[in-house]
DNA sequence: CTACATTCAGCAAATTTTTCTGTTTTGACT
DNA sequence: AGTCAAAACAGAAAAATTTGCTGAATGTAG
């Protein structure tokens, strides 16, 4: 049973499509007044609903990073070994997304670096020297032909 | 030889970290009156600097949608055939991230479904019915570990 | 039926957005 | 260096939004 109504989901959606969205449009188009949407923007924000706002920039216009999907595999298994290596990789600044996964490897990396340089670097003296990590195998973007960020809630 | 100047970075920069602050809030941190900076983060939205604003909702919170990292590589490698693919695949709703990728594999795909039997139809009723699509490799996330959506630029 | 809690619309003050004006700075060219 | 034009800037003011408050409407439990 979800506490949320229809009312916060269409917040949660519009919000998602454009962040800046004024309360009295976001009233408008559900159907309210503005202090009720404003109430439940609080609401949303408060209790972890929304996690935040962002500004979409094109990396490619702004900066010459390169971007990689990078996938672990532990050689050990045990809880102990894939909560200190989560710990840690989180905390390198190069490490955008990290995910935990089924299959043959344990973890999916999104990584940005400045350039190959900085990727190199990164690969070599940051990630390999945590304990237990097995196989790194590296998939470098070559061209991103789609990033929504938005959910479908 | 890039067009923005540390004032445009630093716009950039925190609007990826909080795309709903204040005009007023940006001038205060980077040492500007209020009606440049207005006028600078029109001039990044008109060109294409800001693609958007997002609103981070906890999906784990407002849904029970599962995601999968999908890995495509193609039995035609020619241009047509590449390009037919991903001009189709992105048409997808479940499909939110597509790349094209170095390595053994040819597309890396950020799947969400709002649940197993959706990503299932979403495998075998669209995806596989696309031309060319070789072998497919899914990895499904069991826990998100890190999820930062913004660029250091 | 009554008391209580929740949600809401409407109002008003505080704040922000947006436009405008005139000044300063920058940069290119003599 | 000196001059000019273009760009960037600060400040002010009007328009719009945010934010807090009040009381009415609705639903619920006693």
């Amino acid at each position: 049973m979800s506490k949320l109504d229809p009312t916060h989901l269409g917040i949660l959606r519009l919000l998602q499509e454009d962040a800046r969205m004024t309360h009295k449009e976001l009233a408008r188009r559900l159907r309210k007044s503005v202090s009720p949407i404003f109430e439940r923007v609080k609401w949303l924000e408060q209790n972890g609903y929304i996690k935040g706002y962002t500004a979409l920039v094109d990396l490619q216009k702004s900066s010459n990073s390169i971007i990689s999907y990078t996938h672990i595999q532990m050689n050990d298994h045990s809880e102990e070994a894939l909560s200190a290596f989560q710990r840690e990789v989180v905390l390198f600044d190069d490490v955008r997304e990290c995910y935990y996964i089924t299959g043959n490897f344990d973890f999916i990396l999104k990584i940005v670096s400045p350039d190959m340089k900085g990727y190199n670097d990164f690969l070599r003296g940051q990630l390999s020297k945590l304990p237990n990590v097995g196989s790194v195998q590296s998939f470098l973007v070559l061209s991103e032909e789609k990033r929504d960020t938005t959910y479908k809630i």
